[in-house]
RNA sequence: GGGGUUGUGGCGGAAUGGCAGACGCAGCAGACUCAAAAUCUGCCGACCAUAAAUCGUGUGGGUUCAAGUCCCACCAGCCCCACCA
């Protein structure tokens, strides 16, 4: 043979006929979930990472697989998106017939890739049997009151009229026409993710993720124990009321109430409902001329601490529950609406941001927190420690007592309480777009926001549809689409226009996969129950945040709805790096660093290239792309090669004894096999393929011998094989055959390696002096401290680094070093 | 400004707190060859003519018998961000 993608091609062809990964529920075996973050349906050919994410979890499942699990590993695409609409636009070529070609060149990519997916259990996002149950999903969600309306900003172009995704504002710039963006308010859907924040924090721990991922998602929820706290207000000189006659309470989120006796002034964010009903007649232009330069910053510029802090005032005072002071309330973009109430008590004396704030606008300072009693602190004086003054009955009080005492005062009179807040917001799912999953809701004038009938479901996107860019939804065009009945009371009504998010496509996937042709139900309980959740999930890290923490909402909502029986949707993770472009920098086609995989595959064949990236970067860290490497991998098939030809035509009938030539290289064949078992489970593939190197070389010095004995080299070489086939399978089962064995070699038993061979006589340990190496000495493997020390202490070379000293301290560490302490 | 993460030969990268640089790429030398390629063998961190010795895992401290690994501070790169009250 010489291995070529014509291999490739061959054994590509009898896995189809043979249907070698058809997924069988029923067959025995422990069942294994494995799944890859399925991928965007993009016009070009698969890249570099696709390639690195599916090759490569492939082989961890072959090998598991051959371990004898059940594996179920299948594959699909997230088909709905913004580039397809935009390349429409750009194009005038449909969405739906651009992806749906992309999906059917991906198909014959992925296939050519040599993995084990069944395709029988494919789907894509944008099929009808698909967003059906999206659509289903949204009303469960409604049903459950998880799903609302409300209002929330977009990125707006008064251009080109129409909603920017964040991607699409450029330095708060319109990337087509470079118009400033506003932020325009629009009624829209949410899923209320925030109910099941705390049970999102507390399962982190008992999963098998990378500690970085639970620890972006622990700051994502964000997780904080203050206080709400109250205040009055006054306006035009009277104190504001509500329309049933009670105060207003303007209510603050704050994690140090023990400063509230300084609070000289309030801060509003200019964008929340609050500050509208705030401000004064007479304040009235100065804030509206305010919350229109706000709503060009972008969000990026409202977070920068080095952005100088503006403001203006409402009109408008708050007073003080304790004390009775009035304090001026003023609006300023440091503040978000969507944190906390969207309110902030100012405490100059001891916050930075307030200090600064105060200090440009002459607005009061007064300290309430000290070091040490009697101590004057420069101010701002933020550290958490000391005691209360100017703070009246509270004086005195070391300040986290003060914090309790204050809040426990205020408590008693109603205006405040301990309350946790989470940095988490509700999860906006509207889209002002065309090609996404409709919202299965009707608009009635009648009776207002009427779900779509179950049975009426799925509500179809229609094809023709207007979707350039003219100030509406796309699908509030569509007249076919946008005009139908009440379904409560018969009457005219309109659909509602937009699409959701395609993240709630992905949010729930995994579990379609294993009932994917079910047109009576989102799954079959008893499916999904038996093979979900999945057990290893293997995507990009640039998904930590977000897809995992919707994923895992949507699995605790179904759990509460008795859809299933688990608490969390992924088991395990893990995350592949990024390969970069040969010059460092992230691959781009407008920097030209970009490697295409497909002239490699169609000069050295899908193996050589799989087995590479396996071997030349460290799997979760990722790199720089370097062509060059890939010779080792070209060269060491060739030797594989080579060692198969020869083996297929040696006499290996005779049966073997293990001489001392032969236990050596078992050892080194019984080492690979553990090490390589044990780095593929644990995704560190580069070294797993360093052994299986190793191993090589020790059967090259074996040969060179000249004493090899057929039978035994071949016993060797089929398990080389074997622990290979995960890497390179298609020159894995060519070199099966060639050896004589039966088809498949995937359905081998992964070789288990034998610890009585891996047990050495003696070892070589090194003997330090003070930490420093002085010699090496081969001493027997099972010697007690006692014994190495007495072996050492007889070496003359231990008697001349001594040098007249005295031994403090011998210390050994089994079969790897001994340190003797000296003074 | 905050958070996360990474710094090891010319390069990719190894190393449960225990012999730094496994395994390779590139390079150099040799064998084979008329020659080249392929293949095989050896060398391959710095200093040094060589060896020994010494120094070496971004920098500076610390813990420890022992630190690439743990702790503190700093520097640089990459990624993310919501001034989080």
């Amino acid at each position: 043979m010489s291995y070529s993608v014509d291999i490739d091609r061959k054994w590509q062809k009898k896995w189809e006929e043979t249907e070698l990964y058809k997924f069988d529920p029923n067959k025995e075996g422990k069942k294994l979930y494995c799944l890859e973050m399925f991928s965007y349906p993009s016009g070009a050919n698969l890249h570099l990472g696709h390639w690195y994410n599916y090759s490569l979890t492939d082989s961890w499942s072959r090998m598991k697989r051959m371990q004898g699990f059940n594996v179920f590993h299948p594959m699909g695409f997230d088909a709905f998106g913004l580039p397809a609409e935009n390349y429409a636009i750009k194009t005038g070529i449909h969405p739906q017939d651009s992806t749906l070609k992309n999906i059917a060149t991906m198909e014959k990519q992925l296939k050519e890739m040599g993995a084990t997916f069944d395709w029988n259990y494919e789907l894509a996002t944008c099929m009808p049997d698909y967003y059906k149950w999206n659509q289903w999903l949204f009303l469960k969600l409604y049903e459950k009151g998880l799903a609302y309306r409300k209002n929330a900003p977009v990125n707006w172009c008064p251009k080109c009229q129409t909603v920017l995704a964040n991607e699409q504002v450029v330095d708060g710039l319109c990337e087509r026409c470079d118009t400033e963006v506003v932020h325009k308010h629009m009624t829209q859907w949410f899923f209320k993710i925030t109910d099941y924040a705390q049970e999102l924090l507390d399962c982190l721990p008992q999963l098998d993720w990378p500690e970085k991922t639970k620890k972006i998602q622990t700051n994502w929820i964000g997780r904080s124990e203050g206080s709400q706290v109250a205040l009055y207000v006054e306006k035009d000189g009277k104190q504001l009321m509500n329309d049933d006659g009670t105060p207003v309470k303007l209510e603050v989120f704050t994690t140090r109430a023990d400063t509230f006796m300084g609070v000289t002034y309030v801060v509003v964010a200019p964008e929340a409902e609050i500050c509208d009903k705030l401000t004064t007649d007479e304040q009235r232009a100065v804030v509206e001329e305010y919350k229109l330069k706000t709503s060009k910053v972008t969000d990026i510029d409202r977070m920068s601490t080095t952005r100088e802090k503006t403001g203006v005032f409402t009109g408008a005072y708050a007073i003080h529950p304790l004390n009775g002071r009035k304090v001026p309330i003023w609006a300023a973009d440091y503040v978000i609406a969507a944190y906390g109430t969207g309110v902030v008590m100012a405490v100059p004396s001891h916050d930075d941001r307030d200090y600064e704030f105060a200090k440009k606008y002459g607005l009061e300072i007064i300290p309430v927190v000290q070091s040490e009693k009697g101590v004057e602190n420069e101010l701002p004086y933020c550290e958490k420690k000391g005691y209360l003054y100017n703070s009246g009955e509270f004086d005195g009080m070391e300040m986290h007592e003060g914090l309790d005492a204050i809040v426990a005062k205020l408590n008693s009179i109603g205006m405040g309480e301990k309350k946790v807040n989470y940095r988490l917001r509700d999860w906006l799912i509207s889209r002002q777009r065309y090609w996404g999953t409709p919202i299965p809701m009707i608009h009635c004038e009648k009776c207002g926001v009427v779900p779509v009938p179950e049975k009426e479901l799925p509500v179809l996107l229609p094809y023709d549809v207007e979707f350039t860019p003219d100030g509406e939804s796309p699908l509030a065009k569509c007249d076919s689409f946008i005009n139908c009945k009440c379904p409560s009371c018969g009457g005219d009504a309109k659909r509602d226009p937009d699409t959701m998010d395609t993240f709630v496509d992905s949010s729930w996937y995994e579990l379609r996969y294993p009932d994917n042709k079910n047109s009576d139900e989102i799954f079959s309980k008893d499916i999904i129950n038996k093979l979900a959740p999945v057990d290893k999930y293997v995507g990009g890290p640039e998904h930590a945040a977000m897809h995992l923490l919707y994923s895992r909402f949507i699995c605790k909502a179904m759990r509460d709805m008795g859809l299933v029986n688990f608490d969390e949707p992924f088991t395990s993770l893990v995350h592949q790096g990024i390969i970069l472009g040969p010059d460092g920098n992230r691959m781009s086609k407008s920097r030209g660093n970009t490697v295409a995989p497909d002239e490699y595959i169609s000069k050295y064949g899908s193996d050589v290239f799989r087995t590479y990236l396996a071997f030349g970067f460290a799997y979760t860290e990722g790199g720089p792309w370097n062509g060059d490497g890939l010779q080792a991998i070209v060269k060491f098939i060739r030797r594989v090669e080579r060692l198969v030809e020869e083996v297929s035509g040696m006499d290996t009938s005779a049966a073997y004894e293990l001489g001392d030539l032969e236990k050596d290289l078992n050892y080194t064949l019984n080492y690979t096999i553990k090490s390589a078992t044990n780095d593929i489970d644990r995704f560190q593939f580069n070294t797993s393929i360093a052994r299986m190197m190793e191993l090589m070389n020790a059967i090259g010095k074996y040969q060179q011998s000249g004493k090899a004995r057929g039978s035994f080299l071949k016993m060797v070489v089929e398990k080389l094989i074997l622990i290979l086939s995960p890497f390179a399978p298609h020159f894995a089962e060519e070199s099966w055959e060639m050896l004589g064995n039966e088809y498949s070699v995937f359905n081998q038993k992964w070789p288990e390696f034998d610890e009585s061979a891996l047990v050495l006589s003696t070892v070589e340990i090194a003997v330090q002096m003070n930490g420093k190496i002085i010699f090496k000495v081969n001493i027997p493997a099972d010697a007690d401290q006692a014994a190495v020390e007495e072996l050492v202490k007889a070496d003359e070379r231990f008697t001349a680094a001594l040098a007249g000293r005295n031994v403090v301290k011998f210390i050994y560490v089994k079969g790897r070093i001994a340190n003797i302490v000296v003074k």
